[in-house]
DNA sequence: GTTAGCATGTAAGGAGTTACATGATTTT
DNA sequence: AAAATCATGTAACTCCTTACATGCTAAC
Protein backbone atom coordinates (compact mmCIF):
# COMPACT_ATOMS: atom_id res chain seq x y z
CA UNK A 1 0.00 0.00 0.00
CA UNK A 2 1.15 3.34 -0.61
CA UNK A 3 -0.36 6.33 0.51
CA UNK A 4 -3.24 6.03 -1.52
CA UNK A 5 -4.42 2.96 -0.32
CA UNK A 6 -7.55 1.77 -1.60
CA UNK A 7 -10.31 3.33 -3.75
CA UNK A 8 -8.20 5.74 -6.06
CA UNK A 9 -9.42 4.33 -8.93
CA UNK A 10 -10.86 6.79 -11.14
CA UNK A 11 -11.59 7.28 -14.57
CA UNK A 12 -9.56 4.14 -16.25
CA UNK A 13 -9.73 2.57 -19.41
CA UNK A 14 -10.15 -0.91 -17.90
CA UNK A 15 -9.07 -2.73 -21.08
CA UNK A 16 -5.97 -0.14 -21.74
CA UNK A 17 -5.24 -0.99 -17.84
CA UNK A 18 -4.90 -4.80 -18.43
CA UNK A 19 -2.90 -4.28 -21.65
CA UNK A 20 -0.36 -2.38 -19.72
CA UNK A 21 -0.55 -3.99 -16.46
CA UNK A 22 -0.07 -7.04 -18.49
CA UNK A 23 2.62 -5.99 -20.86
CA UNK A 24 4.92 -4.64 -17.84
CA UNK A 25 4.37 -7.43 -15.71
CA UNK A 26 6.65 -9.45 -18.61
CA UNK A 27 9.28 -6.91 -18.72
CA UNK A 28 9.41 -3.20 -17.59
CA UNK A 29 9.60 -1.29 -20.16
CA UNK A 30 9.17 2.75 -21.00
CA UNK A 31 6.25 4.81 -22.70
CA UNK A 32 7.14 4.90 -26.57
CA UNK A 33 7.98 0.81 -26.62
CA UNK A 34 4.97 -0.14 -24.97
CA UNK A 35 2.60 1.34 -27.33
CA UNK A 36 4.37 -0.30 -30.08
CA UNK A 37 4.24 -3.58 -28.50
CA UNK A 38 0.32 -2.78 -27.64
CA UNK A 39 0.17 -2.58 -31.01
CA UNK A 40 1.56 -5.13 -32.13
CA UNK A 41 0.90 -7.85 -29.02
CA UNK A 42 -2.92 -6.88 -29.70
CA UNK A 43 -2.76 -7.38 -33.66
CA UNK A 44 -5.41 -6.17 -35.20
CA UNK A 45 -8.30 -6.56 -32.24
CA UNK A 46 -7.04 -2.48 -30.68
CA UNK A 47 -4.51 0.08 -31.02
CA UNK A 48 -3.46 2.81 -28.82
CA UNK A 49 -2.04 6.22 -29.32
CA UNK A 50 0.40 8.14 -26.83
CA UNK A 51 -2.77 9.90 -26.85
CA UNK A 52 -4.75 7.35 -24.40
CA UNK A 53 -1.72 5.56 -23.31
CA UNK A 54 0.56 8.42 -21.66
CA UNK A 55 -2.18 9.72 -19.22
CA UNK A 56 -3.26 5.93 -18.35
CA UNK A 57 0.41 5.70 -17.12
CA UNK A 58 0.42 8.99 -15.33
CA UNK A 59 -2.80 7.70 -13.47
CA UNK A 60 -1.32 4.51 -12.81
CA UNK A 61 1.45 5.99 -11.52
CA UNK A 62 -0.48 8.07 -9.37
CA UNK A 63 -2.53 5.35 -7.63
CA UNK A 64 1.11 3.53 -7.21
CA UNK A 65 0.23 0.34 -9.59
CA UNK A 66 3.46 1.42 -11.07
CA UNK A 67 6.94 2.95 -10.84
CA UNK A 68 9.00 4.74 -12.52
CA UNK A 69 12.57 5.14 -13.25
CA UNK A 70 14.21 7.12 -14.73
CA UNK A 71 17.09 5.60 -16.51
CA UNK A 72 19.63 7.63 -15.75
CA UNK A 73 21.58 5.18 -14.05
CA UNK A 74 25.21 3.70 -15.09
CA UNK A 75 24.99 1.60 -17.59
CA UNK A 76 22.51 2.83 -20.55
CA UNK A 77 23.92 1.16 -23.55
CA UNK A 78 23.80 1.88 -26.74
CA UNK A 79 19.92 0.98 -26.27
CA UNK A 80 17.64 0.54 -29.93
CA UNK A 81 19.11 -2.25 -30.77
CA UNK A 82 16.56 -3.28 -33.08
CA UNK A 83 13.95 -1.52 -33.23
CA UNK A 84 11.54 -4.81 -32.81
CA UNK A 85 14.25 -7.05 -30.59
CA UNK A 86 11.48 -7.29 -28.33
CA UNK A 87 11.37 -10.19 -26.06
CA UNK A 88 13.79 -11.13 -23.75
CA UNK A 89 15.33 -14.68 -24.71
CA UNK A 90 14.00 -17.24 -23.20
CA UNK A 91 14.90 -18.18 -19.53
CA UNK A 92 14.91 -15.01 -17.51
CA UNK A 93 11.74 -13.83 -16.05
CA UNK A 94 12.57 -10.47 -15.30
CA UNK A 95 14.86 -10.19 -17.95
CA UNK A 96 16.99 -7.31 -19.43
CA UNK A 97 15.20 -4.44 -18.84
CA UNK A 98 17.06 -1.50 -19.06
CA UNK A 99 18.53 -1.91 -22.34
CA UNK A 100 18.93 -5.32 -24.22
CA UNK A 101 22.72 -3.48 -25.31
CA UNK A 102 25.87 -3.77 -23.82
CA UNK A 103 25.90 -5.58 -27.37
CA UNK A 104 28.85 -4.52 -29.04
CA UNK A 105 30.73 -3.90 -26.44
CA UNK A 106 30.71 -0.55 -24.37
CA UNK A 107 30.40 2.66 -26.49
CA UNK A 108 28.42 5.56 -25.44
CA UNK A 109 27.18 5.04 -22.26
CA UNK A 110 24.24 6.86 -21.55
CA UNK A 111 23.50 9.12 -25.02
CA UNK A 112 20.32 11.27 -24.00
CA UNK A 113 17.44 9.80 -25.94
CA UNK A 114 15.88 12.02 -23.94
CA UNK A 115 15.68 9.82 -20.43
CA UNK A 116 13.14 7.96 -21.31
CA UNK A 117 11.32 6.24 -18.05
CA UNK A 118 10.93 2.82 -17.27
CA UNK A 119 7.93 1.72 -15.75
CA UNK A 120 7.64 -1.30 -13.57
CA UNK A 121 4.76 -2.95 -11.47
CA UNK A 122 4.96 -2.35 -8.10
CA UNK A 123 3.29 -4.79 -5.66
CA UNK A 124 0.17 -3.05 -5.03
CA UNK A 125 0.34 -3.29 -9.76
CA UNK A 126 0.83 -6.63 -9.44
CA UNK A 127 -1.67 -7.42 -6.90
CA UNK A 128 -4.44 -5.46 -9.41
CA UNK A 129 -3.29 -7.16 -12.50
CA UNK A 130 -4.26 -10.74 -10.94
CA UNK A 131 -7.14 -9.25 -9.47
CA UNK A 132 -8.67 -8.06 -13.55
CA UNK A 133 -6.79 -11.70 -14.61
CA UNK A 134 -9.06 -13.52 -12.12
CA UNK A 135 -12.25 -11.34 -12.17
CA UNK A 136 -12.31 -11.06 -15.32
CA UNK A 137 -12.99 -7.60 -15.14
CA UNK A 138 -15.71 -5.78 -16.52
CA UNK A 139 -15.97 -6.60 -19.90
CA UNK A 140 -13.46 -9.89 -20.74
CA UNK A 141 -15.87 -11.13 -22.82
CA UNK A 142 -16.79 -8.60 -24.83
CA UNK A 143 -15.70 -7.24 -28.48
CA UNK A 144 -13.72 -5.11 -26.75
CA UNK A 145 -11.12 -6.77 -24.08
CA UNK A 146 -11.68 -10.48 -24.95
CA UNK A 147 -8.51 -10.05 -26.87
CA UNK A 148 -6.95 -8.73 -24.55
CA UNK A 149 -7.94 -11.06 -22.29
CA UNK A 150 -6.77 -13.64 -24.30
CA UNK A 151 -3.30 -11.79 -24.90
CA UNK A 152 -2.61 -12.83 -20.93
CA UNK A 153 -4.05 -15.86 -20.98
CA UNK A 154 -0.62 -17.21 -20.12
CA UNK A 155 -0.18 -15.40 -17.23
CA UNK A 156 -4.61 -16.58 -16.10
CA UNK A 157 -5.73 -19.68 -14.17
CA UNK A 158 -7.34 -22.28 -15.73
CA UNK A 159 -10.32 -22.49 -15.10
CA UNK A 160 -10.87 -18.37 -15.29
CA UNK A 161 -9.49 -18.95 -18.87
CA UNK A 162 -12.09 -21.47 -19.44
CA UNK A 163 -15.41 -19.11 -17.93
CA UNK A 164 -13.89 -16.44 -19.96
CA UNK A 165 -13.80 -18.80 -23.23
CA UNK A 166 -17.29 -19.89 -22.04
CA UNK A 167 -18.76 -16.54 -21.98
CA UNK A 168 -17.39 -15.17 -24.83
CA UNK A 169 -19.08 -18.20 -27.15
CA UNK A 170 -22.39 -17.39 -25.24
CA UNK A 171 -21.80 -13.85 -26.16
CA UNK A 172 -21.44 -14.67 -29.95
CA UNK A 173 -24.79 -17.43 -29.66
CA UNK A 174 -27.05 -14.56 -28.64
CA UNK A 175 -25.74 -12.40 -31.55
CA UNK A 176 -26.26 -15.06 -33.49
CA UNK A 177 -29.15 -15.80 -32.81
CA UNK A 178 -30.37 -12.07 -32.99
CA UNK A 179 -28.74 -12.25 -36.94
CA UNK A 180 -30.50 -15.00 -37.21
CA UNK A 181 -33.96 -13.91 -36.40
CA UNK A 182 -33.92 -10.80 -38.35
CA UNK A 183 -33.12 -13.12 -41.37
CA UNK A 184 -36.04 -15.08 -41.10
CA UNK A 185 -37.74 -11.38 -40.29
CA UNK A 186 -36.41 -9.22 -43.27
CA UNK A 187 -36.04 -12.14 -45.78
CA UNK A 188 -37.25 -11.22 -49.44
CA UNK A 189 -38.28 -7.81 -48.16
CA UNK A 190 -34.27 -6.68 -48.47
CA UNK A 191 -32.36 -6.48 -51.43
CA UNK A 192 -29.57 -8.70 -52.54
CA UNK A 193 -26.83 -7.18 -50.72
CA UNK A 194 -28.20 -6.56 -47.64
CA UNK A 195 -29.01 -10.24 -47.78
CA UNK A 196 -25.21 -10.90 -48.64
CA UNK A 197 -23.65 -8.52 -45.85
CA UNK A 198 -26.25 -10.54 -43.28
CA UNK A 199 -25.01 -14.03 -44.32
CA UNK A 200 -21.24 -13.24 -43.71
CA UNK A 201 -21.87 -11.71 -41.39
CA UNK A 202 -23.31 -14.75 -39.61
CA UNK A 203 -21.27 -16.84 -41.29
CA UNK A 204 -17.76 -14.96 -39.01
CA UNK A 205 -19.58 -15.62 -36.00
CA UNK A 206 -20.53 -19.01 -36.71
CA UNK A 207 -16.92 -19.28 -37.63
CA UNK A 208 -16.10 -17.95 -34.32
CA UNK A 209 -17.49 -19.95 -32.23
CA UNK A 210 -16.09 -23.30 -33.96
CA UNK A 211 -13.15 -21.85 -32.87
CA UNK A 212 -14.25 -21.14 -29.44
CA UNK A 213 -15.46 -24.77 -29.30
CA UNK A 214 -12.31 -26.34 -30.12
CA UNK A 215 -10.48 -23.97 -27.62
CA UNK A 216 -12.71 -25.04 -24.87
CA UNK A 217 -12.07 -28.58 -25.75
CA UNK A 218 -8.53 -28.27 -25.74
CA UNK A 219 -8.50 -26.56 -22.64
CA UNK A 220 -10.74 -29.16 -21.02
CA UNK A 221 -8.54 -31.72 -22.10
CA UNK A 222 -5.53 -30.10 -20.47
CA UNK A 223 -7.06 -29.83 -17.39
CA UNK A 224 -7.61 -33.76 -17.18
CA UNK A 225 -4.28 -34.63 -18.30
CA UNK A 226 -2.07 -31.65 -16.56
CA UNK A 227 1.17 -33.29 -17.19
CA UNK A 228 0.92 -33.71 -20.86
CA UNK A 229 2.84 -31.74 -21.91
CA UNK A 230 3.74 -29.22 -19.96
CA UNK A 231 1.27 -26.55 -20.80
CA UNK A 232 1.01 -26.72 -24.23
CA UNK A 233 -2.92 -26.58 -24.43
CA UNK A 234 -2.60 -24.54 -27.23
CA UNK A 235 -1.49 -26.41 -30.94
CA UNK A 236 1.59 -27.82 -29.21
CA UNK A 237 3.88 -25.86 -30.58
CA UNK A 238 5.13 -24.64 -27.07
CA UNK A 239 8.83 -26.20 -25.91
CA UNK A 240 10.32 -23.27 -27.95
CA UNK B 1 -33.45 27.81 -30.63
CA UNK B 2 -34.19 27.05 -34.47
CA UNK B 3 -31.58 30.19 -35.16
CA UNK B 4 -29.43 28.13 -37.38
CA UNK B 5 -27.80 31.03 -38.62
CA UNK B 6 -23.77 29.92 -39.85
CA UNK B 7 -22.38 27.20 -41.76
CA UNK B 8 -24.45 24.46 -42.05
CA UNK B 9 -22.46 21.34 -42.19
CA UNK B 10 -21.47 21.24 -38.38
CA UNK B 11 -19.84 17.93 -36.74
CA UNK B 12 -22.28 14.74 -38.20
CA UNK B 13 -20.87 11.40 -38.42
CA UNK B 14 -20.95 10.60 -41.22
CA UNK B 15 -21.65 6.65 -41.32
CA UNK B 16 -24.35 7.47 -39.23
CA UNK B 17 -25.59 10.30 -41.90
CA UNK B 18 -25.55 7.80 -44.50
CA UNK B 19 -27.52 5.25 -43.28
CA UNK B 20 -30.56 7.42 -41.84
CA UNK B 21 -30.43 9.26 -45.17
CA UNK B 22 -30.36 5.48 -46.73
CA UNK B 23 -32.93 4.48 -45.08
CA UNK B 24 -35.04 7.40 -45.18
CA UNK B 25 -34.79 6.97 -48.78
CA UNK B 26 -36.83 3.52 -48.83
CA UNK B 27 -39.73 4.73 -47.33
CA UNK B 28 -39.91 7.87 -44.51
CA UNK B 29 -40.45 6.81 -40.45
CA UNK B 30 -40.49 8.16 -37.51
CA UNK B 31 -36.82 7.81 -35.11
CA UNK B 32 -37.71 5.06 -33.15
CA UNK B 33 -38.14 3.03 -35.95
CA UNK B 34 -35.42 4.21 -37.62
CA UNK B 35 -33.45 3.29 -34.89
CA UNK B 36 -34.97 0.14 -34.98
CA UNK B 37 -34.43 -0.44 -38.44
CA UNK B 38 -30.37 0.80 -38.11
CA UNK B 39 -29.51 -1.90 -36.10
CA UNK B 40 -31.32 -4.76 -38.23
CA UNK B 41 -30.19 -3.72 -41.93
CA UNK B 42 -26.49 -3.20 -40.51
CA UNK B 43 -26.81 -5.95 -38.14
CA UNK B 44 -23.90 -7.37 -35.81
CA UNK B 45 -21.82 -4.19 -37.82
CA UNK B 46 -22.69 -1.48 -36.09
CA UNK B 47 -25.24 -0.41 -33.66
CA UNK B 48 -26.95 3.06 -32.77
CA UNK B 49 -28.95 4.55 -29.27
CA UNK B 50 -31.28 7.17 -29.91
CA UNK B 51 -28.71 9.54 -28.11
CA UNK B 52 -26.76 9.86 -31.21
CA UNK B 53 -29.42 9.09 -33.59
CA UNK B 54 -31.83 11.95 -32.47
CA UNK B 55 -29.76 14.26 -32.20
CA UNK B 56 -28.27 13.49 -35.79
CA UNK B 57 -32.15 14.16 -37.09
CA UNK B 58 -32.24 17.48 -35.63
CA UNK B 59 -29.18 18.69 -37.49
CA UNK B 60 -29.94 16.69 -40.71
CA UNK B 61 -33.71 18.51 -40.32
CA UNK B 62 -31.57 21.77 -39.98
CA UNK B 63 -29.82 21.58 -42.79
CA UNK B 64 -32.87 20.82 -44.78
CA UNK B 65 -31.65 17.25 -45.72
CA UNK B 66 -34.55 15.78 -44.48
CA UNK B 67 -38.31 17.24 -43.31
CA UNK B 68 -41.28 16.46 -40.68
CA UNK B 69 -44.46 15.83 -40.37
CA UNK B 70 -46.13 15.92 -37.48
CA UNK B 71 -48.62 12.88 -38.83
CA UNK B 72 -52.03 14.75 -37.82
CA UNK B 73 -52.84 13.56 -41.31
CA UNK B 74 -56.09 12.16 -41.59
CA UNK B 75 -56.86 8.46 -42.27
CA UNK B 76 -54.63 6.98 -39.05
CA UNK B 77 -54.60 3.75 -40.06
CA UNK B 78 -54.35 0.49 -38.14
CA UNK B 79 -50.60 0.18 -38.54
CA UNK B 80 -48.06 -1.00 -36.02
CA UNK B 81 -48.75 -4.49 -36.86
CA UNK B 82 -45.73 -6.89 -35.96
CA UNK B 83 -43.76 -4.62 -34.82
CA UNK B 84 -41.02 -6.04 -37.02
CA UNK B 85 -43.49 -5.91 -40.12
CA UNK B 86 -40.51 -3.07 -42.21
CA UNK B 87 -40.34 -2.89 -45.25
CA UNK B 88 -43.50 -0.94 -46.96
CA UNK B 89 -45.03 -3.20 -49.46
CA UNK B 90 -44.17 -2.39 -52.35
CA UNK B 91 -45.69 0.32 -54.53
CA UNK B 92 -46.74 2.48 -51.63
CA UNK B 93 -44.72 5.53 -50.65
CA UNK B 94 -45.79 6.58 -47.49
CA UNK B 95 -46.68 2.85 -45.95
CA UNK B 96 -48.78 1.98 -42.86
CA UNK B 97 -46.48 3.92 -40.52
CA UNK B 98 -49.37 5.99 -38.45
CA UNK B 99 -50.57 4.30 -35.42
CA UNK B 100 -52.74 1.53 -34.87
CA UNK B 101 -55.10 2.01 -32.46
CA UNK B 102 -58.67 2.41 -33.36
CA UNK B 103 -58.73 -0.94 -32.30
CA UNK B 104 -61.05 -1.04 -29.76
CA UNK B 105 -63.72 1.15 -31.92
CA UNK B 106 -63.30 4.30 -32.55
CA UNK B 107 -62.35 7.35 -31.92
CA UNK B 108 -59.73 9.32 -31.15
CA UNK B 109 -58.31 8.50 -34.93
CA UNK B 110 -54.40 10.27 -33.89
CA UNK B 111 -54.81 8.54 -31.03
CA UNK B 112 -51.54 10.26 -29.76
CA UNK B 113 -48.68 7.90 -28.90
CA UNK B 114 -46.73 11.04 -28.64
CA UNK B 115 -47.15 12.39 -31.76
CA UNK B 116 -44.58 10.92 -33.28
CA UNK B 117 -42.60 12.54 -35.99
CA UNK B 118 -42.20 10.55 -39.72
CA UNK B 119 -38.82 12.06 -41.37
CA UNK B 120 -38.38 12.16 -45.07
CA UNK B 121 -35.99 13.11 -47.57
CA UNK B 122 -36.09 16.49 -48.74
CA UNK B 123 -34.75 17.41 -52.51
CA UNK B 124 -31.24 18.41 -51.34
CA UNK B 125 -31.25 15.22 -48.92
CA UNK B 126 -31.41 13.10 -52.06
CA UNK B 127 -28.58 15.06 -53.89
CA UNK B 128 -26.49 14.32 -50.36
CA UNK B 129 -27.66 10.81 -50.48
CA UNK B 130 -26.58 10.50 -54.70
CA UNK B 131 -23.30 12.52 -53.45
CA UNK B 132 -22.11 10.03 -50.26
CA UNK B 133 -23.11 7.12 -52.53
CA UNK B 134 -20.94 8.70 -55.19
CA UNK B 135 -17.89 10.04 -53.86
CA UNK B 136 -18.09 6.98 -51.23
CA UNK B 137 -17.89 9.79 -49.23
CA UNK B 138 -14.86 9.95 -46.33
CA UNK B 139 -14.17 6.16 -45.26
CA UNK B 140 -16.20 3.77 -47.44
CA UNK B 141 -13.55 0.84 -46.85
CA UNK B 142 -12.84 1.76 -43.09
CA UNK B 143 -14.34 -0.78 -40.48
CA UNK B 144 -16.53 1.75 -39.60
CA UNK B 145 -18.45 2.98 -42.81
CA UNK B 146 -17.61 -0.33 -44.94
CA UNK B 147 -21.18 -2.29 -43.75
CA UNK B 148 -23.04 1.10 -44.11
CA UNK B 149 -21.77 1.36 -47.84
CA UNK B 150 -22.35 -2.06 -48.68
CA UNK B 151 -26.02 -2.23 -47.03
CA UNK B 152 -27.06 0.45 -50.07
CA UNK B 153 -25.08 -1.20 -52.85
CA UNK B 154 -28.44 -1.78 -53.88
CA UNK B 155 -28.89 2.40 -55.02
CA UNK B 156 -25.24 2.09 -55.69
CA UNK B 157 -23.63 2.79 -59.11
CA UNK B 158 -21.92 -0.52 -59.97
CA UNK B 159 -18.47 1.57 -61.13
CA UNK B 160 -18.23 2.85 -57.38
CA UNK B 161 -19.79 -0.09 -55.83
CA UNK B 162 -16.25 -1.98 -57.38
CA UNK B 163 -14.08 0.94 -56.03
CA UNK B 164 -15.83 0.16 -53.13
CA UNK B 165 -14.96 -3.37 -52.73
CA UNK B 166 -11.45 -2.99 -54.19
CA UNK B 167 -10.93 -0.38 -52.01
CA UNK B 168 -11.73 -2.44 -48.53
CA UNK B 169 -9.61 -5.67 -50.29
CA UNK B 170 -6.56 -2.91 -50.31
CA UNK B 171 -7.25 -2.18 -46.93
CA UNK B 172 -7.77 -5.50 -45.67
CA UNK B 173 -4.20 -6.77 -47.56
CA UNK B 174 -2.67 -3.83 -45.85
CA UNK B 175 -3.53 -5.03 -42.61
CA UNK B 176 -2.74 -8.83 -43.55
CA UNK B 177 0.64 -7.57 -43.99
CA UNK B 178 1.63 -5.64 -40.78
CA UNK B 179 0.10 -8.97 -38.99
CA UNK B 180 2.43 -11.28 -40.94
CA UNK B 181 4.86 -9.09 -40.28
CA UNK B 182 4.06 -8.97 -36.71
CA UNK B 183 4.17 -12.59 -37.03
CA UNK B 184 7.47 -13.53 -37.91
CA UNK B 185 9.19 -10.74 -35.52
CA UNK B 186 7.51 -12.17 -32.34
CA UNK B 187 7.34 -15.98 -33.53
CA UNK B 188 9.05 -18.10 -30.22
CA UNK B 189 8.35 -14.98 -28.33
CA UNK B 190 5.60 -14.56 -27.38
CA UNK B 191 3.68 -17.81 -25.80
CA UNK B 192 1.16 -20.32 -27.33
CA UNK B 193 -1.94 -18.08 -26.37
CA UNK B 194 -0.55 -14.98 -28.13
CA UNK B 195 0.30 -16.18 -31.31
CA UNK B 196 -3.10 -18.49 -31.38
CA UNK B 197 -4.62 -15.34 -31.39
CA UNK B 198 -2.71 -13.49 -33.91
CA UNK B 199 -2.87 -16.61 -36.46
CA UNK B 200 -7.07 -16.37 -35.82
CA UNK B 201 -6.84 -12.58 -36.74
CA UNK B 202 -4.86 -13.31 -39.68
CA UNK B 203 -7.80 -16.08 -40.90
CA UNK B 204 -10.40 -13.63 -40.02
CA UNK B 205 -8.67 -11.22 -42.33
CA UNK B 206 -7.82 -13.84 -44.94
CA UNK B 207 -11.11 -15.42 -45.24
CA UNK B 208 -12.76 -11.49 -45.68
CA UNK B 209 -10.42 -11.14 -48.43
CA UNK B 210 -12.17 -14.34 -50.30
CA UNK B 211 -14.93 -12.92 -49.76
CA UNK B 212 -14.43 -10.03 -51.32
CA UNK B 213 -12.49 -11.79 -54.32
CA UNK B 214 -15.61 -13.74 -54.56
CA UNK B 215 -17.86 -10.38 -54.58
CA UNK B 216 -15.37 -8.39 -57.00
CA UNK B 217 -15.90 -10.97 -59.65
CA UNK B 218 -19.02 -11.14 -59.01
CA UNK B 219 -19.33 -7.54 -59.91
CA UNK B 220 -17.06 -7.51 -63.16
CA UNK B 221 -19.25 -10.78 -64.43
CA UNK B 222 -22.45 -8.75 -63.99
CA UNK B 223 -21.14 -6.00 -65.96
CA UNK B 224 -20.34 -8.07 -68.84
CA UNK B 225 -23.62 -9.08 -68.97
CA UNK B 226 -26.10 -6.77 -67.72
CA UNK B 227 -28.97 -8.22 -69.09
CA UNK B 228 -28.16 -11.79 -67.63
CA UNK B 229 -30.36 -12.50 -64.77
CA UNK B 230 -32.26 -9.41 -63.85
CA UNK B 231 -30.04 -8.13 -60.80
CA UNK B 232 -28.73 -11.08 -59.12
CA UNK B 233 -24.91 -10.39 -59.48
CA UNK B 234 -24.38 -11.97 -55.95
CA UNK B 235 -24.99 -15.46 -54.29
CA UNK B 236 -24.18 -16.85 -57.78
CA UNK B 237 -21.42 -17.94 -55.56
CA UNK B 238 -18.98 -19.36 -58.59
CA UNK B 239 -15.81 -21.26 -57.90
CA UNK B 240 -13.43 -19.09 -56.47
C1' DG C 1 21.11 19.39 -44.02
C1' DT C 2 17.06 17.29 -44.10
C1' DT C 3 14.26 13.58 -43.24
C1' DA C 4 13.08 9.73 -40.28
C1' DG C 5 12.80 7.65 -35.89
C1' DC C 6 12.94 7.99 -30.83
C1' DA C 7 10.65 9.86 -26.76
C1' DT C 8 7.28 12.39 -23.79
C1' DG C 9 3.68 14.82 -23.16
C1' DT C 10 -0.89 18.26 -23.58
C1' DA C 11 -5.23 20.34 -25.53
C1' DA C 12 -9.09 20.03 -28.21
C1' DG C 13 -12.53 17.62 -29.61
C1' DG C 14 -15.06 13.79 -32.25
C1' DA C 15 -18.18 9.97 -31.80
C1' DG C 16 -21.04 7.72 -29.30
C1' DT C 17 -23.17 5.64 -24.83
C1' DT C 18 -25.74 5.59 -20.49
C1' DA C 19 -28.85 7.49 -17.62
C1' DC C 20 -32.35 10.48 -16.99
C1' DA C 21 -36.95 12.92 -17.82
C1' DT C 22 -41.57 12.29 -19.55
C1' DG C 23 -45.66 10.28 -20.75
C1' DA C 24 -49.13 7.54 -23.30
C1' DT C 25 -50.80 2.79 -24.39
C1' DT C 26 -50.86 -2.08 -24.44
C1' DT C 27 -50.14 -6.33 -22.34
C1' DT C 28 -49.84 -9.36 -18.31
C1' DA D 1 -51.90 -2.64 -10.64
C1' DA D 2 -47.59 -3.54 -12.72
C1' DA D 3 -44.65 -4.11 -16.48
C1' DA D 4 -43.49 -3.73 -21.18
C1' DT D 5 -43.36 -1.13 -25.42
C1' DC D 6 -43.80 2.97 -27.94
C1' DA D 7 -41.91 7.55 -28.53
C1' DT D 8 -38.90 11.70 -28.09
C1' DG D 9 -35.54 13.99 -26.34
C1' DT D 10 -31.34 16.02 -23.15
C1' DA D 11 -27.08 16.06 -20.22
C1' DA D 12 -23.25 14.17 -18.59
C1' DC D 13 -19.72 11.50 -19.30
C1' DT D 14 -16.32 7.84 -21.52
C1' DC D 15 -12.97 6.70 -24.32
C1' DC D 16 -10.03 7.52 -27.60
C1' DT D 17 -7.84 10.21 -31.65
C1' DT D 18 -5.60 14.12 -33.92
C1' DA D 19 -2.78 17.70 -33.84
C1' DC D 20 0.41 20.22 -31.59
C1' DA D 21 4.78 21.33 -28.77
C1' DT D 22 9.43 19.86 -27.91
C1' DG D 23 13.88 18.17 -28.73
C1' DC D 24 17.19 14.61 -29.32
C1' DT D 25 19.90 11.27 -32.51
C1' DA D 26 20.70 8.39 -36.65
C1' DA D 27 20.72 7.87 -41.36
C1' DC D 28 20.32 9.33 -46.30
Amino acid sequence: MTAFGGSVGRNRSAVLELAVLGLLHTAPMHGYELRKRLNTVLGAFRAFSYGSLYPCLGQLLADGLIAEEHEESGEAGTGQAGADDVFSPPGSALPDLPGRALRGGAARSRAGRRSRKVYRLTADGKERLQELLREGGPAAWEDDGFGVHFAFFGQTRADVRLRILEGRRSRLEERMEAIRAAFTRTRERVDSYTLELHRHGLESVEREVRWLNELIASERQADRQPQAGGQGNISEKESS
